[in-house]
RNA sequence: GCCGAGGUAGCUCAGUGGUAGAGCGCGGCCCUGAAAAGGCCGGCGUGGGGGGUCCGAUUCCCUCCCUCGGCA
Protein backbone atom coordinates (compact mmCIF):
# COMPACT_ATOMS: atom_id res chain seq x y z
CA UNK A 1 0.00 0.00 0.00
CA UNK A 2 1.28 3.84 -0.79
CA UNK A 3 0.24 6.92 0.54
CA UNK A 4 0.14 9.21 -1.56
CA UNK A 5 2.57 12.32 -1.26
CA UNK A 6 1.35 15.48 -2.52
CA UNK A 7 4.10 17.05 -4.87
CA UNK A 8 5.45 20.25 -4.02
CA UNK A 9 5.07 23.74 -5.65
CA UNK A 10 6.56 26.67 -4.42
CA UNK A 11 5.80 30.58 -4.48
CA UNK A 12 8.52 32.99 -4.29
CA UNK A 13 6.85 36.19 -4.30
CA UNK A 14 7.19 40.08 -2.88
CA UNK A 15 6.74 43.46 -3.95
CA UNK A 16 8.80 44.93 -6.67
CA UNK A 17 12.37 45.64 -6.80
CA UNK A 18 12.81 43.22 -3.81
CA UNK A 19 15.26 41.41 -5.84
CA UNK A 20 12.61 38.33 -6.58
CA UNK A 21 14.66 37.31 -10.09
CA UNK A 22 17.65 36.58 -8.27
CA UNK A 23 17.26 34.52 -5.32
CA UNK A 24 14.47 32.87 -7.60
CA UNK A 25 17.57 31.03 -9.68
CA UNK A 26 19.70 30.60 -6.97
CA UNK A 27 17.01 28.37 -5.26
CA UNK A 28 15.54 27.38 -8.62
CA UNK A 29 19.03 25.93 -9.12
CA UNK A 30 19.20 24.35 -5.64
CA UNK A 31 15.71 22.89 -5.79
CA UNK A 32 15.70 21.43 -9.70
CA UNK A 33 12.70 23.78 -10.23
CA UNK A 34 11.50 25.90 -13.46
CA UNK A 35 10.56 29.34 -12.84
CA UNK A 36 6.96 29.99 -13.76
CA UNK A 37 6.06 33.92 -13.94
CA UNK A 38 3.65 35.66 -11.65
CA UNK A 39 3.48 38.85 -12.85
CA UNK A 40 0.61 39.86 -14.86
CA UNK A 41 3.30 43.05 -17.14
CA UNK A 42 5.99 40.67 -17.69
CA UNK A 43 3.98 37.98 -19.69
CA UNK A 44 4.14 41.02 -22.85
CA UNK A 45 6.80 41.41 -25.58
CA UNK A 46 8.63 44.45 -26.04
CA UNK A 47 8.28 45.55 -22.26
CA UNK A 48 11.75 44.84 -21.20
CA UNK A 49 13.01 47.57 -19.42
CA UNK A 50 9.44 48.99 -18.15
CA UNK A 51 8.87 45.47 -16.57
CA UNK A 52 12.48 44.95 -14.98
CA UNK A 53 12.58 41.60 -16.84
CA UNK A 54 15.02 38.94 -15.30
CA UNK A 55 18.65 39.72 -17.27
CA UNK A 56 19.20 37.56 -20.17
CA UNK A 57 22.07 35.80 -17.72
CA UNK A 58 19.57 34.39 -15.33
CA UNK A 59 16.78 33.48 -18.37
CA UNK A 60 19.66 31.18 -19.52
CA UNK A 61 20.59 29.69 -16.21
CA UNK A 62 17.01 28.35 -15.43
CA UNK A 63 14.17 27.76 -17.65
CA UNK A 64 11.64 30.65 -16.99
CA UNK A 65 8.13 30.36 -18.39
CA UNK A 66 5.40 32.81 -19.28
CA UNK A 67 7.40 35.91 -19.61
CA UNK A 68 7.52 38.10 -22.73
CA UNK A 69 5.34 35.60 -24.64
CA UNK A 70 1.56 37.76 -25.79
CA UNK A 71 1.91 40.46 -28.03
CA UNK A 72 0.91 44.05 -25.89
CA UNK A 73 -1.58 44.65 -28.29
CA UNK A 74 -3.43 41.37 -27.03
CA UNK A 75 -5.91 40.58 -24.07
CA UNK A 76 -4.79 39.12 -21.45
CA UNK A 77 -6.08 38.29 -17.86
CA UNK A 78 -6.01 36.30 -14.74
CA UNK A 79 -8.42 33.43 -16.26
CA UNK A 80 -5.86 33.28 -19.32
CA UNK A 81 -2.69 33.24 -17.17
CA UNK A 82 -3.68 30.15 -15.05
CA UNK A 83 -5.08 28.20 -17.60
CA UNK A 84 -1.50 28.58 -18.95
CA UNK A 85 0.38 28.22 -15.69
CA UNK A 86 -1.65 24.61 -14.84
CA UNK A 87 -0.37 23.66 -18.62
CA UNK A 88 3.02 24.66 -17.60
CA UNK A 89 2.96 23.03 -13.98
CA UNK A 90 1.85 19.18 -15.86
CA UNK A 91 5.29 20.01 -17.92
CA UNK A 92 7.26 20.65 -15.53
CA UNK A 93 6.16 17.73 -13.54
CA UNK A 94 6.81 15.89 -16.16
CA UNK A 95 10.27 16.62 -16.39
CA UNK A 96 10.40 15.29 -12.75
CA UNK A 97 11.25 19.45 -11.86
CA UNK A 98 9.55 21.52 -9.02
CA UNK A 99 7.74 24.38 -10.70
CA UNK A 100 8.38 27.90 -8.83
CA UNK A 101 6.37 30.28 -9.21
CA UNK A 102 7.75 34.14 -8.69
CA UNK A 103 6.35 37.11 -8.99
CA UNK A 104 4.21 40.05 -7.67
CA UNK A 105 1.04 39.97 -8.92
CA UNK A 106 -0.77 39.04 -5.80
CA UNK A 107 -4.07 38.54 -7.67
CA UNK A 108 -2.47 36.10 -9.94
CA UNK A 109 -1.10 34.50 -6.58
CA UNK A 110 -4.78 33.88 -5.08
CA UNK A 111 -6.32 32.56 -8.10
CA UNK A 112 -3.21 30.11 -8.62
CA UNK A 113 -3.67 29.37 -4.79
CA UNK A 114 -7.29 29.08 -4.39
CA UNK A 115 -8.57 28.88 -7.61
CA UNK A 116 -10.82 30.69 -9.79
CA UNK A 117 -14.98 30.23 -10.11
CA UNK A 118 -15.85 28.26 -13.06
CA UNK A 119 -18.65 30.21 -15.35
CA UNK A 120 -16.84 32.38 -16.88
CA UNK A 121 -19.85 35.20 -16.83
CA UNK A 122 -17.99 37.29 -20.21
CA UNK A 123 -19.66 39.43 -22.37
CA UNK A 124 -17.88 42.04 -23.69
CA UNK A 125 -20.78 43.54 -24.86
CA UNK A 126 -22.75 43.69 -21.70
CA UNK A 127 -20.18 44.99 -19.99
CA UNK A 128 -19.29 48.13 -22.39
CA UNK A 129 -22.76 48.85 -21.99
CA UNK A 130 -23.07 48.63 -18.28
CA UNK A 131 -19.55 51.02 -17.96
CA UNK A 132 -21.69 53.61 -20.06
CA UNK A 133 -24.80 53.44 -17.87
CA UNK A 134 -22.17 54.35 -15.11
CA UNK A 135 -21.28 57.09 -16.92
CA UNK A 136 -24.32 58.23 -17.29
CA UNK A 137 -26.32 57.77 -14.04
CA UNK A 138 -23.51 57.40 -11.00
CA UNK A 139 -21.66 54.15 -9.79
CA UNK A 140 -23.55 54.61 -6.13
CA UNK A 141 -27.11 54.07 -8.52
CA UNK A 142 -25.78 50.92 -10.47
CA UNK A 143 -24.50 49.85 -6.87
CA UNK A 144 -28.15 49.63 -6.00
CA UNK A 145 -29.20 47.70 -8.62
CA UNK A 146 -26.76 45.18 -7.64
CA UNK A 147 -27.90 45.02 -4.11
CA UNK A 148 -31.26 44.12 -5.44
CA UNK A 149 -29.69 41.07 -7.61
CA UNK A 150 -26.68 39.89 -5.34
CA UNK A 151 -27.09 41.55 -1.74
CA UNK A 152 -24.39 39.84 -0.36
CA UNK A 153 -21.97 40.92 -3.16
CA UNK A 154 -23.33 44.72 -3.16
CA UNK A 155 -22.25 44.48 0.51
CA UNK A 156 -18.64 43.39 -0.43
CA UNK A 157 -18.19 46.04 -2.79
CA UNK A 158 -18.16 49.63 -3.01
CA UNK A 159 -20.35 52.01 -4.57
CA UNK A 160 -17.83 53.31 -5.82
CA UNK A 161 -16.16 50.41 -6.99
CA UNK A 162 -17.89 50.81 -10.63
CA UNK A 163 -15.47 48.19 -11.80
CA UNK A 164 -16.34 45.23 -9.51
CA UNK A 165 -20.20 46.74 -10.13
CA UNK A 166 -19.97 46.15 -13.19
CA UNK A 167 -18.19 42.74 -13.23
CA UNK A 168 -20.87 41.49 -10.82
CA UNK A 169 -23.80 42.33 -12.78
CA UNK A 170 -22.11 41.22 -15.90
CA UNK A 171 -22.07 37.56 -14.30
CA UNK A 172 -25.37 37.71 -13.33
CA UNK A 173 -26.98 38.95 -16.30
CA UNK A 174 -24.84 36.15 -18.38
CA UNK A 175 -24.93 33.24 -16.13
CA UNK A 176 -27.85 34.08 -14.38
CA UNK A 177 -26.61 33.64 -10.75
CA UNK A 178 -25.20 35.75 -8.51
CA UNK A 179 -21.45 35.81 -8.43
CA UNK A 180 -21.47 36.20 -4.91
CA UNK A 181 -22.66 32.11 -5.06
CA UNK A 182 -20.34 31.23 -7.91
CA UNK A 183 -17.30 32.41 -6.01
CA UNK A 184 -17.68 30.01 -3.31
CA UNK A 185 -16.85 27.44 -5.61
CA UNK A 186 -13.38 27.26 -6.51
CA UNK A 187 -10.46 25.06 -5.92
CA UNK A 188 -6.38 25.87 -6.21
CA UNK A 189 -3.26 24.66 -6.08
CA UNK A 190 -3.14 24.55 -2.22
CA UNK A 191 -5.62 21.49 -2.52
CA UNK A 192 -4.38 19.39 -4.41
CA UNK A 193 -0.81 19.51 -3.75
CA UNK A 194 1.76 20.91 -1.09
CA UNK A 195 2.50 24.70 -1.51
CA UNK A 196 5.19 26.76 -0.39
CA UNK A 197 4.78 30.42 -0.15
CA UNK A 198 7.71 32.20 0.46
CA UNK A 199 7.67 36.28 0.38
CA UNK A 200 11.15 38.48 0.72
CA UNK A 201 10.48 41.58 3.17
CA UNK A 202 12.89 44.27 3.90
CA UNK A 203 12.60 47.48 5.71
CA UNK A 204 10.35 50.15 3.59
CA UNK A 205 12.62 52.68 3.35
CA UNK A 206 15.18 50.50 2.06
CA UNK A 207 12.66 49.36 -0.27
CA UNK A 208 11.65 52.37 -1.43
CA UNK A 209 15.19 53.21 -1.91
CA UNK A 210 15.53 50.29 -4.54
CA UNK A 211 12.69 51.23 -6.33
CA UNK A 212 13.90 55.05 -6.73
CA UNK A 213 17.00 53.36 -7.52
CA UNK A 214 15.97 50.72 -10.26
CA UNK A 215 13.49 53.41 -12.00
CA UNK A 216 17.46 55.84 -12.66
CA UNK A 217 18.21 52.74 -13.95
CA UNK A 218 15.63 52.20 -16.19
CA UNK A 219 15.81 55.49 -17.77
CA UNK A 220 19.55 55.17 -18.19
CA UNK A 221 18.76 51.76 -20.15
CA UNK A 222 16.10 53.45 -22.47
CA UNK A 223 13.22 53.12 -21.11
CA UNK A 224 12.02 56.27 -22.87
CA UNK A 225 12.96 54.35 -26.39
CA UNK A 226 11.28 51.26 -25.44
CA UNK A 227 7.81 52.87 -24.09
CA UNK A 228 7.70 55.24 -27.50
CA UNK A 229 7.96 51.72 -29.37
CA UNK A 230 5.16 50.29 -27.91
CA UNK A 231 3.23 53.19 -27.90
CA UNK A 232 3.20 52.98 -31.82
CA UNK A 233 1.06 49.93 -31.57
CA UNK A 234 -2.58 50.20 -29.83
CA UNK A 235 -1.62 48.86 -26.51
CA UNK A 236 -4.31 46.27 -24.74
CA UNK A 237 -6.58 47.63 -22.18
CA UNK A 238 -4.47 45.24 -19.86
CA UNK A 239 -0.60 46.32 -20.91
CA UNK A 240 -1.09 49.70 -21.37
CA UNK A 241 -1.57 50.02 -17.32
CA UNK A 242 2.07 49.17 -16.60
CA UNK A 243 3.52 51.87 -14.86
CA UNK A 244 5.44 53.99 -16.87
CA UNK A 245 3.46 54.28 -20.08
CA UNK A 246 0.83 56.34 -18.82
CA UNK A 247 3.39 58.78 -17.51
CA UNK A 248 5.69 58.24 -20.63
CA UNK A 249 3.02 59.31 -22.41
CA UNK A 250 2.72 62.40 -20.86
CA UNK A 251 5.82 63.11 -21.69
CA UNK A 252 5.27 62.49 -25.07
CA UNK A 253 2.44 64.95 -25.27
CA UNK A 254 4.48 67.64 -23.83
CA UNK A 255 2.70 68.21 -20.81
CA UNK A 256 5.35 67.34 -18.44
CA UNK A 257 9.21 67.06 -18.43
CA UNK A 258 10.96 64.10 -17.88
CA UNK A 259 12.57 64.73 -14.78
CA UNK A 260 8.71 64.82 -13.82
CA UNK A 261 7.87 61.59 -15.57
CA UNK A 262 10.46 59.85 -13.48
CA UNK A 263 9.22 60.83 -9.99
CA UNK A 264 5.64 60.29 -11.01
CA UNK A 265 6.94 56.48 -12.09
CA UNK A 266 9.19 56.61 -8.41
CA UNK A 267 6.12 57.32 -6.54
CA UNK A 268 3.87 55.19 -8.58
CA UNK A 269 5.83 52.50 -8.36
CA UNK A 270 6.09 52.94 -4.53
CA UNK A 271 2.18 53.18 -4.18
CA UNK A 272 2.38 49.81 -6.31
CA UNK A 273 5.00 48.21 -3.98
CA UNK A 274 2.20 48.58 -0.84
CA UNK A 275 -0.35 47.65 -2.82
CA UNK A 276 1.31 44.33 -2.86
CA UNK A 277 2.55 44.21 0.51
CA UNK A 278 -1.17 44.77 1.77
CA UNK A 279 -1.95 41.97 -0.04
CA UNK A 280 0.87 39.38 0.39
CA UNK A 281 0.01 40.60 4.40
CA UNK A 282 -3.59 38.74 4.20
CA UNK A 283 -1.98 35.46 3.24
CA UNK A 284 -1.54 33.46 6.63
CA UNK A 285 0.02 30.87 4.84
CA UNK A 286 3.00 33.11 3.60
CA UNK A 287 6.25 32.65 5.51
CA UNK A 288 8.57 35.98 5.09
CA UNK A 289 12.00 35.57 4.19
CA UNK A 290 14.29 38.77 5.62
CA UNK A 291 15.82 39.74 1.60
CA UNK A 292 18.98 40.28 3.25
CA UNK A 293 18.79 36.56 4.61
CA UNK A 294 18.74 35.19 0.97
CA UNK A 295 21.95 32.47 1.72
CA UNK A 296 20.20 29.71 2.88
CA UNK A 297 16.46 28.62 2.01
CA UNK A 298 14.59 25.74 0.46
C1' G B 1 22.35 97.66 13.70
C1' C B 2 17.47 99.63 11.96
C1' C B 3 12.67 98.81 9.35
C1' G B 4 9.17 95.30 7.46
C1' A B 5 7.18 90.15 6.84
C1' G B 6 7.07 85.50 8.93
C1' G B 7 8.01 81.05 12.29
C1' U B 8 1.40 75.91 12.84
C1' A B 9 1.74 68.28 10.13
C1' G B 10 7.28 65.41 6.44
C1' C B 11 6.52 69.88 2.62
C1' U B 12 3.54 74.34 0.98
C1' C B 13 0.32 77.02 3.63
C1' A B 14 -5.11 78.30 5.93
C1' G B 15 -7.64 79.57 10.34
C1' U B 16 -9.60 80.56 15.41
C1' G B 17 -9.67 83.67 22.72
C1' G B 18 -12.36 77.53 24.13
C1' U B 19 -5.85 72.57 23.03
C1' A B 20 -6.08 73.13 15.11
C1' G B 21 -7.22 72.27 9.54
C1' A B 22 -6.32 71.91 3.50
C1' G B 23 -3.43 70.18 -0.57
C1' C B 24 0.63 67.26 -1.51
C1' G B 25 3.50 63.52 1.06
C1' C B 26 3.05 59.38 4.33
C1' G B 27 0.52 55.09 6.40
C1' G B 28 -3.43 51.21 6.65
C1' C B 29 -7.08 48.32 4.01
C1' C B 30 -10.21 45.87 0.05
C1' C B 31 -9.67 42.77 -4.08
C1' U B 32 -12.23 36.01 -8.02
C1' G B 33 -12.06 37.07 -16.04
C1' A B 34 -8.37 44.96 -16.82
C1' A B 35 -4.92 43.56 -11.12
C1' A B 36 1.74 47.49 -12.35
C1' A B 37 -5.56 48.14 -12.78
C1' G B 38 -9.60 49.84 -9.71
C1' G B 39 -11.77 51.25 -4.93
C1' C B 40 -11.95 52.71 0.51
C1' C B 41 -10.04 54.70 5.12
C1' G B 42 -6.59 57.48 8.45
C1' G B 43 -4.04 63.77 10.65
C1' C B 44 0.49 61.24 11.44
C1' G B 45 1.13 68.07 15.64
C1' U B 46 5.38 69.85 22.50
C1' G B 47 1.27 75.62 16.97
C1' G B 48 10.04 78.48 17.46
C1' G B 49 11.76 79.07 23.29
C1' G B 50 10.45 81.66 27.85
C1' G B 51 7.28 84.86 30.56
C1' G B 52 2.52 87.69 31.15
C1' U B 53 -3.04 88.87 30.67
C1' C B 54 -7.36 85.71 30.96
C1' C B 55 -11.70 80.83 33.78
C1' G B 56 -9.08 79.44 29.29
C1' A B 57 -3.85 81.34 24.50
C1' U B 58 -2.00 78.45 18.77
C1' U B 59 -4.75 83.10 18.67
C1' C B 60 -3.68 89.13 22.78
C1' C B 61 0.97 91.53 25.24
C1' C B 62 6.42 91.37 26.44
C1' U B 63 11.07 89.14 25.55
C1' C B 64 14.63 86.00 23.30
C1' C B 65 15.99 82.90 19.09
C1' C B 66 15.61 81.79 13.84
C1' U B 67 14.28 82.72 8.50
C1' C B 68 13.24 86.02 4.44
C1' G B 69 13.14 90.94 2.16
C1' G B 70 14.68 96.35 2.40
C1' C B 71 17.95 100.15 4.51
C1' A B 72 22.66 100.71 6.44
Amino acid sequence: MSIAVKKKIIFLVGPTAAGKSEIAVRLARKINAEIISCDSMQIYKGMDILTAKPALALLRKIPHHLIGMIDPSKEYNVSRYRRDALRIIKEIFKKNKTPLFVGGTGLYMSILLDGIFKAKGESKKIRKQLFEEAKRITSPELHDRLKKIDPQAAEKIHPNDTRRIVRALEVFLVTGKPISVLQKERIGLADEYDVEVYCLSMPLDKLYEKINKRVDKMFKLGLVNEVKKLLKKKLSKTAQFAIGIRELKGYFDGDCSLEQVKEMIKYNSRQYARRQLTWFRKDKRIKWVEADAITQKG
